[in-house]
DNA sequence: GCACTTCCTGACCGTATGGTCAAATTCAGA
DNA sequence: TCTGAATTTGACCATACGGTCAGGAAGTGC
């Protein structure tokens, strides 16, 4: 059964909760939220669909279970922007982590591109609550830099933006990089380098 | 009755499978595959369920028929790249006709990016013979002009990925987009701006 | 008006899916 | 080993969905 607020979860729950997010992940990440399943779930978890539904209190509440662990660390590279760092090297350095976090966690990636597809049904509370604060902070610190004259003048919102959109796009159009890039071994690498052309190109003043 | 290879369509014929080729891209667009039924675009359309199945086979055909429709027009902006034009003028006119798309066609972006999120499970055939093709045209003409001296040396592939992933990204992200610019009533037109200052500084020679 | 084709729909069917429940099994402590 | 709680499951249910069918309505040419 769902473990009440002031039950601390044993061991067997917390495994099995783990098993149950790692494969609904998988299924919600390759299927959408209406194409995936509970059986798909169950099957690829190894426990049995009433078994899962001890856990959570049905298929939605795994999605949103999954939306919120994801929030919670997706914005990480965003936040470790140092606004006592150098502009340029912040920046790039950004563009690294978010690029790397698209070849460790494709998965979540496309988690959160279907929902945001959809017009974030289940996550437009979050975005504006925990992303919007997050992101006035960086572009606001970013217009500082341009205003001190440490950044070449380019609108920071559509700057993250265009971040966002280029590092993403390996891990959400895999499907169609991969039909692009045949018989190339080092996609990633290209990007990596790429993306850092682009982005110094871009910002040095 | 689906209209057999040897008959034309009449007027109402035409009409209807309009009405239903734009309910379906609404619905797909909006909902993925899975999460599209039949009966929304039955509603949508102002169609009875049965009748639209008089026109097409089936919630498969229907959404096959609109990815063909769309690979038809979809890559229009890319074949219109002038190999005899000025390098840097034709990839920034390609960019401004992509963000173009973006802005008269958000559906059709949509449709599309769902159906690669999937793992482009109805499209891996046309990728491979209609878009892998134009790519590689593309990709060579860029390269040429790189290596005439008239662009700034950057991988072509990459270039290409970049200009899908930021134009694409104003549709595809749209309920992002428009939570983190509240107020702002001209998106497109910094986004058009960012991406022709961007461009212009990666590509200059 | 009449006959014929095209177009349309209410009612229905089989299956898949999210979810429930009572009973069985396993586990933890004495 | 024994006992009660935690964990697990086979069987089942209600609904939603894609699709079918027989028959009715609306055009169309004479």
């Amino acid at each position: 059964m769902a473990p009440g607020p002031a039950k601390k979860p044993s061991r067997i729950q917390q495994r099995n909760r783990r098993r149950i997010l790692d494969a609904a992940l998988d299924v919600f990440s390759g299927h959408g939220y209406r194409g995936a399943t509970l059986d798909q779930i169950s099957e690829e978890s190894g426990l049995s669909k009433p078994n899962i539904l001890d856990y959570f209190d049905g298929k939605k509440d795994i999605h949103v279970t999954l939306l919120n662990q994801l929030m919670a660390t997706w914005l990480d590279p965003l936040r470790e922007m140092n606004p006592d760092g150098d502009p340029l090297d912040e920046l790039l350095a950004y563009v690294h982590r978010k690029l790397e976090m698209s070849r460790a966690y494709p998965r979540e990636s496309r988690l959160f591109a279907n929902e945001i597809l959809q017009g974030a049904p289940r996550m437009g509370p979050h975005l504006l609550s925990g992303l919007k604060p997050l992101f006035d902070e960086k572009t606001a610190l970013i217009q500082r830099w341009i205003d001190a004259g440490r950044l070449a003048p380019v609108d920071p919102r559509h700057l993250i933006f265009s971040i966002w959109a280029t590092t993403q796009h390996y891990a959400d159009f895999d499907a169609q990089v991969r039909v692009l890039m045949t018989g190339d071994k080092a996609i990633l690498q290209g990007a990596d380098a790429y993306l850092d052309t682009m982005f110094r190109k871009l910002l040095t003043p």
